[in-house]
DNA sequence: CCAGCTAGTTACCCGTGAGTAGGATGAGCG
DNA sequence: CGCTCATCCTACTCACGGGTAACTAGCTGG
């Protein structure tokens, strides 16, 4: 990024110097994890010296913190343009699809905070990244319920699976690097996830295969 | 667990001791983490002094590895014996839903440190969790190439994904603490991810919903 | 052009926790 | 009984990294 090396740092308004913090954090944390990235390394990276970031953040945790409540919001609100955008479920699944690829996909790498963190066990991450699955689940669930003879908590598991589906399968296709091009592997996990899911009002309950 | 309050422990058998460590190990990182967990915690829990895990470990790294190798050696025996129990397709699904069902269940924990460690980004944890995330699908894949006018590039990807809904699932039944009975859950979920597999032969390629 | 505020810096402190040195204790064996 | 060896302990060392104290430098308004 900025890396000057030795030259002190140009004066910058105080907005302008957070965002490039931020930035240069978003960076580290999401190639190397919270705990192997240290405040140093993201000083460095941001082109400035360590008590600079202590200006614009109390401590480590509320930089990640922050970062993290960005992913978060950036995937909720990709996928809440996802089910509003038409009231075609089959069109809804697509688009939920094609958010999570995208998100994944976002060379800022925001989704290792997201869908990998090694910071889970601190209880305010797990708390956001909890808070996060859950209101996913629950705004496809709403749809789900509504078109399906499946109780609330059952909506929720189900609905839960599906983005499973979805996460893990954007996931090995970023991983396999375009072994299957964009188009097929969304095509693909849109099927699978679709024909699960359409399929419920018909066989429910015991469905037995 | 054996804690004994300032007593010397017992002596005991070096294998004996050792499997001892390895189930506080297990306890103490499943609960806690790798990052949260120190020695001396571990070697507390285990009734025991700090020096007595390097005797039979090398390094806190070492013992982690060995019980996440347990864990993953543990889930990937399950899903072997579910897909050769039987060669009924839709037998299958439901087995192999069952077995992660029985993983993230079992109270030791183990399932933790496969799909939620917090140190995926030491290169030895990265490189057998991914390990075991590839052979798992590809166990999977192998079966549903089989069926299928898909590549196995694309079975991959499937089959990839129908291991997310499971897994996702599973945790989630898991965390949302029995509001839907284990019989139902399993069910559901075998539902879900077998009409969205099942689906295949008949509609590829552009399945368009 | 200098007073005073806001950015930035260097150089430190210090808690934490992995890993170790060296000694005590008990079990078996000649 | 007393030797030996494996087991377990107390009490350290030491590197790492989050966080801070105290100083410097550039901008801005009177």
């Amino acid at each position: 990024m900025t890396t000057a090396e030795g030259t002190r740092a140009p004066r910058l308004p105080r907005e302008q110097r957070r965002q490039q913090v931020l930035a240069a954090a978003l960076d580290v944390f999401s190639t190397a994890g919270y705990h192997a990235a240290s405040m140093d390394e993201i000083a460095e990276h941001a082109g400035v010296s360590k008590p600079v970031l202590y200006q614009h953040f109390p401590s480590k945790l509320d930089l990640y913190l922050e970062i993290l409540d960005a992913g978060i919001e950036e995937l909720m609100a990709a996928a809440r343009a996802a089910l509003s955008g038409t009231t075609d479920n089959a069109t809804r699944v697509r688009a939920m699809v094609n958010a999570y690829f995208a998100f994944v996909e976002d060379p800022r790498g925001a989704f290792r905070l997201v869908f990998e963190s090694d910071l889970s066990n601190e209880p305010a991450v797990r708390q956001r990244v909890d808070a996060a699955d859950l209101a996913l689940a629950r705004i496809s669930a709403a749809v789900i319920a509504e078109d399906t003879g499946l109780s609330d908590d059952e909506a929720l598991l189900v609905s839960s699976g599906m983005l499973g589906t979805v996460q893990v399968a954007a996931r090995r296709w970023l991983r396999d690097g375009d072994q299957v091009s964009h188009e097929t592997a969304a095509e693909l996990i849109t099927s699978l996830a679709w024909r699960g899911i359409s399929g419920f009002p018909l066989t429910h309950p015991p469905a037995t295969p």
